[in-house]
DNA sequence: TATGAATGAGTATTCATTCAT
DNA sequence: AATGAATGAATACTCATTCAT
């Protein structure tokens, strides 16, 4: 892949920086123009306003998470595994981007409905990696036949986004992706007691 | 009986309508006050800035939220029991008062970090219920030794306030309170099948 | 004289304490009320308006210099010896009240024309003391008969005056008082080398 | 030759217009933008803030005062001279631009005391002529030896500047310039009677 | 007289966006 | 494509003043 659109990139990158360090309203175009080494006037030519550039940072870095998370899913694993694997992966990325974690969690949530409804958009995509591990599931027997596939997808995506969510809140203090195991066999398990 | 802080109830009133109505940074101070019938001076006699209506609000209302719930979860019940009525009334409180459910799950997440970190503090009183009724199940056996109860509580409050906001994100089209059974079974049993 | 209006005058020393601390513009009315120990609404039984206590100030203190000032010069001194009693003793009741002294000299300047107009009016009292020197060392012989009396009178007032605003601005470091002589020679014979 | 920072320059001229006209406190920033043909944000390009363009004003206009009064009285003039030259460009400077008189009379005292503290610095470039003025005619013999040069200062400073208030106050409706002789010979010889 | 809760007019400043170069 | 100077809309908050008690 050519670097073809080198400013865009950079913009991109400036702006994850930007927003994390500074927090999305007060990461002023000017600021975030200057962190990417371009002018003001530049920004426009690649975004349409400022709610944009939040926008696609958002859906940039989650199609390489999705895309990250496809591959990971698609051996013969079990449901099972593959809920590990997924949860394991969304950790360890956010881990290992802490602007990216804090963008995610906390900048991204900063905006109004309009643009909500467009992350949600752009989150089906990782929704639906969830529902192909929870049908796989429940077709192969590993969950339930009784599971409401929606609840239980509203399950898995909450646990995950509040537990890193809470992590961040916490200053990513401990080690996020050592949970991982005990979180997927919560989700599998539920807190009742199973012999 | 003289009404106590008529206006102090009345700003409060107004600014969840306004807050609901047209999302926190579009609710200006002037609209709050007209919509409490009061002048725009007359908010800063009680509340220190416009955050602070904000934060108010969430206290104000959360405080009654947590009553309401200590109340019923009071009784002999078991904790799978009152876990059902934890969900139930949470979705019901919020079912029956559509604006504090916008604002709940919507504005209230539009706020800078300093503003997350206050609310997260008056959130702890509804979490300490939540590790209530874990330890509680974790005692008399109904839920699993094993259980980490801080992972256990990421995922009963994620789960819930992530059906919550789906349903905000729908515009609230369907019956919410009917899913409070099935949503404590899956917290209760998992993903998992279980005979 | 009996204590016939013991608000007012406890409105008009907080005030000049309050204006010397704070400065005129930094001296809300709340904060004079409080200081004067009444309720910020007594304040407009005595007063017209926040000008008014400034003015009302000036006025009141004022009028004592006035007084003592001309008190001082009735006798039946010299010209001479009369300009440096009046210079001594302007020196010496604002030495021996400073925040009065900050008040004549620094907050009663950062005001509008139509107030200045107002001071000027009130201030003719004491020019007109100048002049009856100024005429008498005249007539007398003391002071040249070719004098412009506005003039002088312009001289006579603007070196007071810009004495004493240099002690303000250099924080009373200094003995006021004691340059009196000084300056009243100064005056009189000018800087030009004299035998 | 291209006009450098056009707009910095408009916007100084029309806020000694502005000043002038409507005092300071009543010189609101958009209507100093609206004079000076930019927009209101333009302003903040060119100065921190409201009080910025005051201070700026005030440098740049006395910047040329204390120019023009060096000039003058660079010659081979005698103090007595070198102080008639000052007292009358002074005058004179003054008498031309009836706004920047008020401005500097009026407006400049209407502040606090930090922004006085730092006119006062820029005032210095303008005492150390008198002073230079000073000491020649002491060194000369012109002046009393024992002149107090400090003190001295203020009587010129004092005089000067309380004439031309009284002028500006008066609304200018005589020839100030036309004192200015016998404004010197008044500070040379002062009030006393000499042969 | 005295109070002090309530009023609401008034304004400096920011910053996303544009557009002439 | 790129620039960055210029724009101007938009708003939280203060505080002098009033008036019902």
């Amino acid at each position: 892949m050519k670097t073809q659109k080198p400013k865009y990139k950079q913009i991109i990158d400036a702006a994850v920086v930007t927003f994390a360090e500074n927090g999305y309203h007060q990461s002023q175009v000017s600021k975030i123009a200057k962190n990417a080494k371009v002018a003001d006037g530049t920004i426009y030519l690649y975004f349409k306003n400022k709610e944009d550039i939040l926008i696609s940072v958002f859906q940039e870095k989650m199609g390489q998470f999705v895309e990250k998370l496809e591959e990971v899913i698609q051996g013969e694993n079990s449901a099972s595994e593959k809920l590990r694997l997924l949860i394991e992966n969304h950790f360890r990325i956010l881990s290992e981007d802490s602007n990216l974690a804090i963008v995610t969690q906390l900048e991204l949530r900063q905006t109004n409905k309009e643009l909500r409804a467009q992350i949600n958009e752009i989150l089906k995509g990782y929704l639906q990696l969830v529902d192909q591990i929870l049908i796989q599931g429940i077709e192969t027997g590993e969950f339930s036949k009784e599971l409401d596939t929606r609840l239980a997808r509203q399950m898995v995506f909450g646990t995950i986004d509040e537990t890193v969510t809470t992590w961040v809140m916490n200053e990513q203090k401990y080690d996020l992706v050592r949970l991982a195991p005990k979180v997927k066999d919560m989700l599998i398990h539920g807190c009742g007691s199973h012999h």
